[in-house]
RNA sequence: CGGGGCGUGGCGCAGUCUGGCAGCGCGCCUGCUUUGGGAGCAGGAAGCCGGAGGUUCAAAUCCUCUCGCCCCGACCA
């Protein structure tokens, strides 16, 4: 390819506002441009990469016995009423009528149609277990696109879905791809780790995430160092700090004038947040959404409410704070609410509540508290079960040492969905004794997008981006500086040279514009190609060109003759070097 | 959905408060010079100032409505 009619320009300047490193070099360097909020179109460059990303996806489900195919983007939406998801996934669903009026969506996902299939196609238990992929567009109407392709709306998306006779044989695809993605991000130059996860909407047993860690991220992590306990911060688990065991005192009143924070509470009081109860009060939508309800959480004072948790204990498909009017209604008081003496409302107790007595907790009227407050005696905990934020500092729940937290991008993930959506789609299959049996399904996702993005910011510099071989758009970048003579041999040698590397099996990108030697190789610097060839009369009268490798400081000249089998060699190397460093670790 | 911000040649911005010729830098085109880390000079093209309505002799500027984008939060595979 010549620079001079590639399609996609470099830029000086990226456009302001821009946070993450990733997205403003990929912008800059002429990979991706924006159409509207979370939609981009991938220019030639971008488009190459994430061939070679498509090409290490394929080539790792296949190891594994996949089978790729494609299903549609347009779904009939009766296949996600018979799911369910139709009304419990809610307005990130884009969804429209076609001219017969038939309600149709666009796809966030492919359970539903895979799921479909299998009535079609899968009878017997001699055709299980089945491992079936595709690389698909995907749409979901997220609330906040941001950070370039960190997070998008439309995005292409490689998710495998497996089917199996029992719990046994999901386990061991699960597994399977456990390793498989591992692989995957190692060839594309990308750290993760694997933590479990909140199966969301998704819904199953089981769900690991794949986790780029870096500060651009927006999920959190939490993660032990000493037993390298890990998790997504909404499931993550932690040991809670023990009260003293006291013999249950009389409740009491005090007045506690202005006081309606923990924290100017405790202050008031001169005692500390875990001596206090607090009250958190959501609206829950139950039902899929279809009906709502006031919770009420109540924590020990020195923790948080995890809204995954507290969502998963109610079995709630969103939660949000509630306005004063319903904490009213319940018979409540902002600021001093309690439990004692609800009118309404579902009351979730965490955990860590019934083991601490003597609490001080509000009175439900203003500038008043409770001393003394027990769970059970002054109140009906209703459901007491863990519902508490993790955060730095707190004990692991595996080996009691401090957790850490930090951020992480969601690369991948896997869930072992169960029969759940072969169920909803009537799927079954005759056993070796002839009996009915529900189909056991696990689904597996990698944004290719996404994982580029990644990519990019874990692999720059202060000049550009510097991509690992196995993902850059081009394996060698060519320039010849020419101009007068004698340098004119200099691009006649490189219209050569690029013809030649070619033919070798070598993808080229020939910097033929007539710039300065300056703007080539700011350029050169910004795109990250790994092998970058310098052809000019000094270099001609050294013996030949100037191999660099992006991101290294060293350069070598090599004979014009023996360059392609040179760069080959180059390539092959730094090519066996990302391979080398594939690390798979211990499935947990 | 709540809070904040921004829409002015392709990109980055000034001008808006206080209404009066639409500007600057980069990029782009032509020519000459220059040629190993974002060149110099000369000439040139390119903007209904996001859109609609209003106020005014006069609107990028003031008012109303609207659309789009960015950031924070809520939310979210």
């Amino acid at each position: 390819m010549r620079l001079s009619h590639h399609f996609g320009l470099t830029l000086r300047e990226a456009p302001a506002g821009i946070e993450a490193e990733s997205h403003r070099l990929l912008l800059r360097a002429g990979f991706i441009r924006q159409l509207g909020q979370g939609l981009y179109s991938y220019l030639p460059l971008a488009h190459r990469s994430i061939t070679r990303i498509e090409d290490i996806l394929r080539e790792e489900m296949n190891r594994i016995g996949g089978q790729e195919m494609t299903m549609p983007v347009v779904h009939p939406a009766e296949i996600w009423r018979r799911s369910g998801r139709y009304d419990a996934v809610g307005p990130e669903m884009a969804r429209f009528k076609d001219r017969k009026n038939s309600d149709l969506v666009l796809a966030m996902t492919h359970e539903e149609v895979v799921a479909d299939l299998c009535r079609s196609e899968i009878r017997s238990h001699r055709q299980l277990p089945q491992l079936v992929y595709h690389i698909q567009t995907k749409f979901r109407d997220d609330p906040r696109p941001r950070a370039g392709l960190i997070r998008v709306r439309e995005f292409t998306m490689k998710d495998s879905y497996t089917l199996d006779h029992d719990a046994g044989g999901l386990e061991r695809q699960y597994r399977a791809h456990y390793e498989a993605y591992f692989r995957i991000f190692w060839r594309c130059g990308l750290p993760t780790i694997a933590v479990g996860s909140d199966v969301g909407m998704m819904g199953g047993s089981q769900a690991h995430e794949f986790m780029y860690l870096t500060p651009v991220g927006e999920d959190t992590l939490v993660l032990c160092d000493a037993c390298g306990y890990s998790a997504n911060r909404q499931i993550a688990r932690f040991a809670k700090t023990p009260a003293e065991p006291e013999a249950p005192l009389p409740l009491e009143r005090v007045d506690t004038p202005g006081a309606r924070t923990i924290a100017e509470l405790s202050a008031f009081l001169e005692i500390p947040a875990a001596r206090t109860a607090k009250a958190v009060f959501l609206t829950a939508g139950l039902d899929g959404g279809a009906r709502e309800e006031l919770v009420v959480a109540i924590i020990r004072g020195d923790m948080d409410v995890n809204e995954t948790k507290l969502a998963n204990a109610v079995g709630a498909s969103w939660l949000r704070p509630a306005e004063d009017e319903a904490i009213l209604n319940a018979g409540a008081t902002p600021g001093y609410a309690s439990p004692i003496g609800l009118t309404t409302g579902t009351v979730v107790v965490d955990d860590s509540i019934p083991a601490s007595p003597n609490l001080v907790a509000g009175a439900n009227e203003r500038d008043v508290h409770f001393r003394n407050v027990n769970a059970g005696r002054d109140y009906d905990p209703g459901l007491v079960t863990d519902i508490a934020v993790a955060d730095d500092g707190h004990a692991c729940a595996e080996c009691g040492e401090p957790l850490r937290t930090s951020r992480g991008v969601e690369v991948g993930n896997i869930f072992q969905l169960g029969t759940r959506y072969g169920d909803a789609a009537g799927a079954r299959f005759l056993d070796d004794e002839g009996a009915e049996r529900p189909i056991w399904m696990g689904s597996y996702g990698i944004g290719s997008g996404r994982l580029l993005a990644c990519v990019a910011e874990e692999h720059h510099d202060e000049n550009g981006l510097v991509w690992p071989m196995s993902v850059s758009p081009y394996d060698v970048h060519l320039i010849p500086l020419t101009g007068r003579a004698p340098e004119d041999e200099a691009g006649a040698a490189a219209e050569r040279l690029h013809d030649e590397l070619q033919d070798a099996g070598l993808e080229v990108l020939l910097d033929d514009r007539d710039e300065r030697a300056g703007v080539k190789f700011a350029d050169a610097d910004l795109i990250g190609i790994p092998l970058r060839v310098v052809i000019s009369g000094r270099s001609l009268s050294r013996g030949g060109a100037e191999v660099r490798i992006r991101g290294e400081d060293a350069s070598a000249i090599v004979p014009l003759e023996s360059l392609a089998e040179a760069l080959t060699a180059r390539r092959t190397e730094l090519l066996d070097r990302i391979e080398e460093a594939v690390r798979i670790p211990e499935f947990g």
